[in-house]
DNA sequence: ATGTTTGCAAACAATTTGCATTTTT
DNA sequence: AAAAATGCAAATTGTTTGCAAACAT
C-alpha cells in the first residue's frame, strides 16, 4: 500500500471515530511507515521529532496504539523488554520474524506452511484465531564470519 | 522427568556454579514445577510462601532466572505485560502455546511440522537457531457457548 | 462553546538491584 | 572467618495517565 493510501486510510479511520488528523500524528505516521525497518517507540519519537519538533513521547505512544487499533501497524514482541513496531504489516500481514541475539538484526519471512499450521492447530483446539506470532531467535552469520557485527550495540 | 530427578538436576547445577540449595529455592522449585500450569511470578510467590513463609519476591525473581538459565524452566511471553513460566519445558521442549484473549486459558500443543518449518527457515536465512516461540491468540469456545468463561478475570 | 489533542510531569507495574543481615560451610 | 543467600526497600525502565493549556470545529 503506498504512502498516500495509508494516510487516507488513517485519516478515514480517525474520522470514523470522531478523531482528527494532526501535524503530530502525521509526523509519527511518516516516522513509522516511512521505512521498512522495525523501530522502537524511542526510535520513532526521534524520527518524528525530526519532522515535527513538537512531537512528545506521550503522543508517540498514544498514536502508535491508535495505529495498531486501526490495523496500520503491528506491535511486535521480539523477546526484549520493549516493543518493536512493524511497518510491513499492512502489505504482508502473515509474516514472521527472525532476530539475531548478537546484533538485533531482524529478518522477516513469510511461510505459508507455517501460517497454515497455526490455523489448523487453532481449529483443532476449538479456537477462533485472532493472531499468531512466530519468533525465531538465533545467531546470524555475521559475528561468526567476521568476528564482529555491524549492528552490534553492546 | 519426575520431581526427584528435577530436584537433583537443580541441586547439581547449583553446586556446579558454587551455589547452594536453600529452603527458599526448594519452595520455589516446588511452587513452579509442582504443577503443569503456567504461572506468573506473582502466583509463584504466593504458592511458594505457602510452603515457606519466608520466601520473598526478590528471591522468587532471582530463583526463576536461575532455573531458566539452568534449563529447568522456560520464560514465556504470551502477549501480556508480565512473563509466564512454563513448567513443562524440560519434558517437552518444543511445544508452543495458544492463549485465550477472553479468559487467559493457555493450551499447549506440539506440532513437529511447525518445529521443522522453523528450523528450515532459520537455515535458509543462515541463522544458527537458538529458540523458537510460537504464540497463537484467539477466543476459546467457552464464552461463545456459555456466555461466560470460568477463568475469566475481569 | 464544545470536544479533541497536546506536552508535561507524575504515576504505574513488572522486574532488578544495593545493602545490611543472616545462613551455610 | 569467608562465601553465598536472604529480605527489604529503593531503583529502574518501558509505558500510561491526569491535567491544564492549546487547538480545531
Amino acid at each position: 500500500m503506498n504512502a498516500v493510501t495509508v494516510r487516507e486510510k488513517y485519516r478515514a479511520a480517525l474520522q470514523a471515530s470522531g478523531a482528527r488528523m494532526t501535524p503530530q500524528r502525521g509526523a509519527i505516521l511518516d516516522a513509522v511507515l516511512g521505512t521498512t525497518e522495525h523501530r522502537t517507540a524511542d526510535e520513532i519519537l526521534e524520527a518524528a521529532q525530526k519532522l515535527d519538533s513538537t512531537v512528545s513521547r506521550a503522543t508517540v505512544y498514544r498514536t502508535l496504539t491508535l495505529m495498531v487499533e486501526i490495523g496500520l501497524l503491528r506491535r511486535l514482541d521480539l523477546g526484549r523488554d520493549f516493543s518493536y513496531f512493524d511497518p510491513n504489516y499492512v502489505d504482508n500481514p502473515n509474516h514472521s520474524h527472525l532476530i539475531c541475539l548478537d546484533c538485533d538484526k531482524i529478518i522477516e519471512f513469510d511461510d505459508p506452511e507455517l501460517t497454515a499450521c497455526g490455523r489448523k492447530i487453532a481449529e483443532t483446539k476449538g479456537f477462533e484465531l485472532s493472531a499468531s506470532f512466530v519468533r525465531l531467535e538465533g545467531h546470524c552469520q555475521c559475528l561468526k564470519k567476521n568476528g564482529s557485527c555491524p549492528n552490534r550495540k553492546k
